[in-house]
RNA sequence: GGGCGCGUAGCUCAGCGGGAGAGCACUACGUUGACAUCGUAGGGGUCACUGGUUCAAUCCCAGUCGCGCCCACCA
């Protein structure tokens, strides 16, 4: 017997054990039933988990826990992502609360850290997943340092280098001077700053009272400047082009050239071009081949003694760092440049300028654009078949929307750069002979033997200390964890995918890149949808953050309401296209639906309706049953249908309203005088369906709430073993459950019922007197179902008889339902002059919407326009209200007559 | 600058060419043996605004206003 209250966390903790211990989550290699894949996003080793893994993974669960019961070998892959960045932070800060730096321990000893904190707190997120009622196929959980993944990464790095998709350039790059590693365009975040512009006059080489204004937000970089530029079509500038002015400061000649580069409209029209230190200078500079100078070290200050010269075919400008500037910091520098232009009266003026600055999303520093050699992939190229792949619909997006997002990134995408100055990640398998040849393979023995073969024996190899951009493994993850580049029986069952489901803000650093390797090394899409959905928000819609101090924690929700509450909370609020704003109170409303269930079960158990063994639904007889066996198998095709389509909040809402408002609050109420009846078979016949129709809720709820849905399908087997509900593949329902007789009858009840119900509140009834119901004017079929249903309806309905009348007895409140007129005589209760006012209140919305209809049957052009269909629906409409109409009015008449 | 999305009940949101919905909140009544984490009934909305298409617009189109997000740029 279930206890009295329902209390998830006694509950749920027992139930993943068992779950987990029977092996219930995993998947089958050597299966005949047809397989369904579901890669997991794998989280950061350093994570812990927030709202937003709640949504993606108890989506990703529910699709998997719903195949699974509909017959498919279910592979959900597990794992975790090495995080390079966010875990060696981690690490180096909790090394620095015990005064070590990472260099005092030197490279090896460091990474021997690092994988001691991953054996120690590295699977944190795990247990919380676990926490959360997930069900990968745990044994198969992969890491993306782990030695088949690291593999995966080596074979297809030395793959694309030999197919010259992987190659080393001297180019700027995003440059974190905190972290001392380049890092990618996606991990670069614009931050509006108030900063100021600085009008610098620079004189003309060969007439220095003469002077060109030139504005910057960045004087500081003046010191690596290599040429000045104007619009060629700007007639202010057009005598100058060619012309050189002197660099003050660095007393330095550059040249004045034409580009389009220069905006005529924008500051002074002329601009300072620092190629070694600005994108869009850095393309002017190659247009005009110029010289990049490096004017800074890797911590962003100024280099101390000379400046480090690259390229340029003009003569080799003075390298020396100007006195006083070595080692200064970048903001220094900045301060110094400007007072020197100051005295020297060649500062014109300064603004105030708003503006936005790139700063890394990890270290939250200013990004400086610097000029290093790093590892990049050709991304152009592996991007062309994953355009392909999507237009032709061999990968589709849901919503769709975000195809066009993929499409404009995946059109314009540049160079990736895939090297890091990190030591934690996959150290970068190229090795460099002293002469600066360069030998890519996956070992150093093979490394070694091509480079002796190249430069003879005896050469000394120094390996790449660079590592891999973490998304570089990431992108492998749906072949690399199948056991790529072997030809594993799992890679050939579960590659490709079914569904990729993520959140928007991984398209660009994940799916695409997941779209690109798989198509280029299997040969295939690595899946067939990408459902996108939304962002967890707060209650209000607020971004969560830290600093608002509004973060929502799962775990905290999962342990005040349960982990099917919150569950069913985020599938319930996962419309497609919109942000889910959660709050407190809606877990606590899906809490409340667990109980409803949880008594309902009780409600089952305390009156005997235990499955029976070989029930057909197609054999109940009483229109009750018909109707709600009918209800259920619908449930069942919305809910399917729903989950096909990511509809989940569609699903979610099926069977709420079914298991509440349909099962619930009518057809248990129902069968509490049917369970009373005298005939033993209509008894039973109530028993079986009512554990059917349980059944069949558990069952459809089971994917969303499966600790709750588990627990019941247990109880109700009331000591006979049933199995597990999560491995019972769904039985079939026969065709045709539906009966819409049974239906329109039991919906007449509930229009009945419902009628009496309001008339009481409404004349102020007390709930415990018993009433009369008599009707007039009932037709056959209505005295029929008044017959056959009196023992619910006086129930219901609070009634102690039921009769037929002719005549109208005085002091009676009366309603309309089809074409009889129901009459509850209230003789010592009632007030006429109230129930003429709800009479004539009930008349006046009718009218209205009678009148509505008329102006519409009126119109001649709807006669003659609108289908047949909708024309003659408006007329049975505006019928059937003139009907409730006139017979309201009756009712009126005689209560003032 | 380019793109995407959103303005529907007090709040949070579904719906989406022919009858305005849910949950929470609110009001009234209620311990009828599943459930007060509940039941019954009720109030509450010119579906942002303006035009257009249509026999018909909350729904389609255009524009306006407001809000959010993404990308690019910002000397």
């Amino acid at each position: 017997m279930l206890d009295k209250t329902y209390t998830p966390a006694a509950l749920e903790e027992r139930q993943y054990d068992e779950w987990e211990r029977a092996g219930a989550f995993a998947s089958d290699v050597a299966s005949n039933r047809a397989p369904y894949t579901i890669m997991m996003p794998p989280p950061n080793v350093t994570g812990s988990l927030h709202m937003g893994h709640a949504l993606t993974m108890t989506l990703q669960d529910v699709l998997i826990r719903h195949q699974r019961r509909l017959g498919r070998d279910a592979l959900w892959q597990p794992g975790t992502d090495h995080a390079g960045i966010a875990t060696q932070m981690v690490v180096e800060r909790n090394l620095a609360a015990d005064g070590i730096g990472r260099l005092d321990l030197g490279r090896p000893a460091f990474v021997e850290k690092v994988w001691e904190w991953k054996a120690e707190s590295g699977g944190r997120i795990v247990d919380q997943l676990r926490r959360l009622g997930c069900s990968p196929d745990w044994p198969r959980a992969r890491f993306t340092m782990d030695e088949g993944l690291s593999h995966a990464v080596r074979r297809v790095f030395v793959e694309l280098y030999r197919q010259g998709l992987i190659y080393r350039d001297k180019r700027l790059v995003n440059w974190d001077p905190k972290l001392h590693t380049a890092i990618s365009d996606l991990e670069v975040e614009p931050r509006p700053v108030d900063g100021k512009l600085w009008h610098l006059r620079y004189p003309l080489a060969d007439d220095p009272r003469t002077t060109l204004t030139v504005a910057t937000t960045r004087p500081e970089t003046m010191l690596g400047d290599t040429a000045v530029a104007v619009h060629p079509d700007d007639p202010r500038y057009a005598a100058l082009i060619g012309r050189h002015v002197r660099l003050p400061i660095v007393d330095r000649l550059i040249p004045i050239v034409a580009d389009d580069y220069a905006d005529p409209e924008q500051g002074s029209g002329a601009v300072k071009i620092t190629p070694a230190h600005d994108f869009n200078d850095f393309e002017v500079g190659r247009r005009h081949g110029l010289a990049m100078i490096n004017i800074f070290d890797r911590d962003a200050r100024v280099l101390v003694d000379r400046f480090e010269v690259h390229g340029g075919d003009a003569e080799a400008p003075d390298r020396a760092v100007p006195e006083g500037f070595g080692g200064l910091d970048r903001y220094a520098a900045r301060t110094k440049v400007v007072a020197a232009f100051e005295a020297a009266g060649l500062l014109e003026k300064i603004d105030p300028h708003a503006h936005t600055v790139p700063h890394g999303d990890r270290s939250g520093v200013a990004i400086e654009p610097w000029l290093t050699d790093q590892w990049y992939c050709n991304a152009a190229v592996l991007a062309a078949p994953a355009i392909r792949a999507v237009e032709e619909g061999r990968t589709r997006f849901v919503p769709k929307t975000w195809e066009k997002t993929y499409f404009d990134w995946m059109r314009n995408i540049q160079p990736w750069c895939i090297s890091r100055q990190l030591w934690w990640g996959h150290q970068i398998p190229a090795w460099y002979a002293p002469g600066g040849e360069v030998f890519v393979a996956e070992t150093q023995a093979e490394a070694l033997a091509a480079a002796e073969a190249a430069l003879g024996p005896e050469v000394t190899l120094r390996r790449d200390e660079d590592v891999l951009d973490t998304w570089f493994s990431s992108a492998l993850w749906p072949f690399s964890t199948l056991g790529w580049p072997d030809e594993t029986p799992a890679l050939t069952r579960y590659y490709p995918g079914d569904v990729l489901v993520t959140g928007f803000d991984i398209i660009f650093f994940w799916v695409a890149r997941m779209m690109m390797m798989g198509l280029h090394f299997m040969g295939d899409v690595p899946f067939a949808t990408v459902y996108i959905h939304a962002l967890v928000r707060d209650a209000q819609g607020q971004k969560m953050s830290k600093a608002k101090g509004n973060v929502i924690d799962p775990l905290d929700l999962v342990d005040q309401y349960g982990a099917d509450a919150l569950r069913m909370t985020l599938v319930s609020m996962a419309a497609q296209g919109r942000d889910i704003n959660i709050s407190p109170d809606r877990v606590a409303g899906y809490r409340n639906f667990a109980t409803k269930l949880w008594n309902a079960a009780r409600y089952c158990q305390m009156n005997d309706c235990r499955p029976v063994h070989g029930f057909d639904p197609a054999s109940v007889t009483a229109p009750v049953n018909r109707w709600i066996v009918g209800e259920a198998a619908a449930l069942r095709g919305t809910v399917d249908q729903a989950l096909d389509g990511y509809r989940f909040n569609e699903a979610a809402g099926g069977i709420y309203q079914f298991a509440w408002a349909t099962f619930c609050d009518w057809y248990l109420e129902f069968t509490k005088p049917l369970l009373a009846d005298a005939d033993a078979g209509l008894v039973a016949e109530t028993r079986a369906t009512t554990a059917w129709v349980l059944d069949r809720i558990l069952e459809l709820l089971n994917p969303i709430m499966p600790y709750l849905t588990e627990t019941l399908w247990a109880s109700m087997g009331d000591g006979e073993d049933r199995g597990r509900l999560i491995d019972a593949v769904r039985p079939t329902l026969p065709d045709g459950l539906g009966d819409p007789a049974a239906a329109a009858e039991m919906d007449w009840v509930v229009r009945l019922v419902s009628t009496i119900r309001t008339v009481r509140a409404e004349m102020n009834v007390p709930p415990s007197a018993a009433l009369t119901l008599l009707v007039r004017d009932g037709g056959p079929e209505t005295r029929r179902r008044l017959d056959a249903h009196g023992p619910l309806i006086t129930r219901l309905a609070r009634l102690e008889a039921i009769a037929e009348t002719a005549a109208v007895p005085g002091g009676a409140a009366q309603a309309v339902l089809d074409e009889a007129t129901l009459i509850l005589p209230l003789a010592d209760v009632i007030d006429l002059a109230r129930e003429r006012e709800r009479l004539g209140r009930e008349i006046a919305k009718v009218e209205a919407e009678i009148a509505k209809i008329e102006a519409k049957l009126a119109n001649p052009n709807f006669r003659a326009k609108a289908p047949d269909t909708v024309v003659a629906e408006q007329q049975t409409r505006r019928d059937g209200y003139a009907d409730i109409r006139d017979r309201l009015a009756a009712a009126l008449a005689r209560v003032e007559g």
